[in-house]
DNA sequence: ATTACGTTCTAGCATCCATTGGAATGAATT
DNA sequence: AATTCATTCCAATGGATGCTAGAACGTAAT
């Protein structure tokens, strides 16, 4: 009985190596953008504005936990979520701070499109009327993640083209627009533009990851 | 577009906040004892072998996370998980690191009881067993933390108590006993008493918070 | 009043972590 | 051979964290 509490600050241990991983902005960050797909060192460092070094730091810390796996590709390394469970594990944990934390509910206010503008609590709702074709869902991240995994209907037209691309989007129809998830500003942006040149849009503010763990 | 790092930052960070009070072995061990019912700081103490005042530091920050409340109660402070999702968090993160650590799979094979023993698969088949009386589920754990939730059909024999009573369980039938959860070993001791005694004993790795999560 | 329970403050110690920079290395493409 | 992508090593900085300890304080039961 007296190995007892070694044998179980050992087992808590382990357990706390997850959460040291995810006691870092810039790592949960890299979480949820390979939630989108796989990718490039130089990809995730640009798109997390780090630099190279640190990114691969972070990846490095990431890839000891066994949360990710890398491939090499020709001259890149692409670096993926090493199980669905780890993208299960970042919605629930942004879920819950959502939910606990009021300074990120606050903080989340300040970037949020009018209450109006939001869709999100009935999703079975929203398929039923995408299928029919009663509204258009559209994916605003870039091509490449869109291509790796997509919500069911979505077409694509990344943010970066969407002012070019206005034509192909019905003005009789209402528009409902998602990007990565709620801390990315790309489908935000996408409703401010669509709403502007007099389209009825809407933003959802979930992404593949979060849509996925919420139909299991 | 400029302050859209800024934003971005603000929200990871608030995020990584519930990491960080998941990076330290005590307060996830704190996290999984008030998964079994309220407890006073004493309790919890002497539960994490600690001492008042460390423990007294790691519930100021769970409390500081909103991860936990408190409530006074005489001349004890009662501290209770402030919402269900954080218990059905715990068992994410320490399901998600047994399946990703193998550090840690090694150290629970350690403290396993014989594998034919394990139960788990099939919490359905357990409970139909258990509502026709084919099994008798056992609740190890104190008598408080029965009271505050336990297994359908389940029976409550403190361990402490167990070599005493030993009477009031069957022998012609099988004894599935549980505790805590994977990381608490009273289940573990319970098997190996029983089994000891001519009982035929099998050991549930689920505790109440596992049990939860599951039947969602 | 005394006692028990718990928090807070101060202080100190050791440790780890995030970040940056420079330099070197490896692996694969061109 | 030169270039690109990525990791690694070294070093340094600043800051946060875990733990311990002593003392003071507040609250409520006895």
């Amino acid at each position: 009985m007296k190995g007892a509490r070694k044998i179980k600050d050992l087992l808590y241990e382990q357990v706390a190596r997850i959460g040291k991983v995810l006691s870092s902005p810039k790592r949960l960050e890299l979480i949820e953008l390979l939630c989108q797909g796989e990718k490039t060192v130089e990809t995730l460092a640009r798109e997390a504005s780090i630099s190279v070094k640190l990114t691969s730091a972070h990846l490095r810390e990431l890839r000891l936990a066994s949360l990710v796996e890398t491939e090499r590709q020709g001259k890149n390394i692409r670096y993926r979520l090493a199980d669905k469970s780890v993208a299960d594990l970042w919605v629930q944990i942004h879920t819950l701070a959502e939910e606990r934390l009021i300074e990120l509910q606050l903080a989340l206010r300040k970037i949020a499109t009018q209450p109006d503008d939001l869709v999100g609590n009935d999703r079975e709702s929203l398929m039923k009327a995408a299928r029919k074709g009663e509204v258009v869902v559209l994916d605003v991240r870039p091509t490449e993640e869109y291509l790796a995994a997509h919500l069911p209907f979505a077409r694509s037209i990344p943010l970066e083209e969407l002012r070019q691309r206005l034509a192909e989007l019905p003005k009789d129809r209402a528009i409902v627009a998602y990007c990565r998830g709620p801390y990315c500003l790309m489908a935000v942006n996408a409703v401010a533009l669509l709403k502007q040149e007099g389209y009825s849009a809407l933003h959802l503010r979930d992404g593949v990851a979060e849509w996925a763990a919420a139909s299991e």
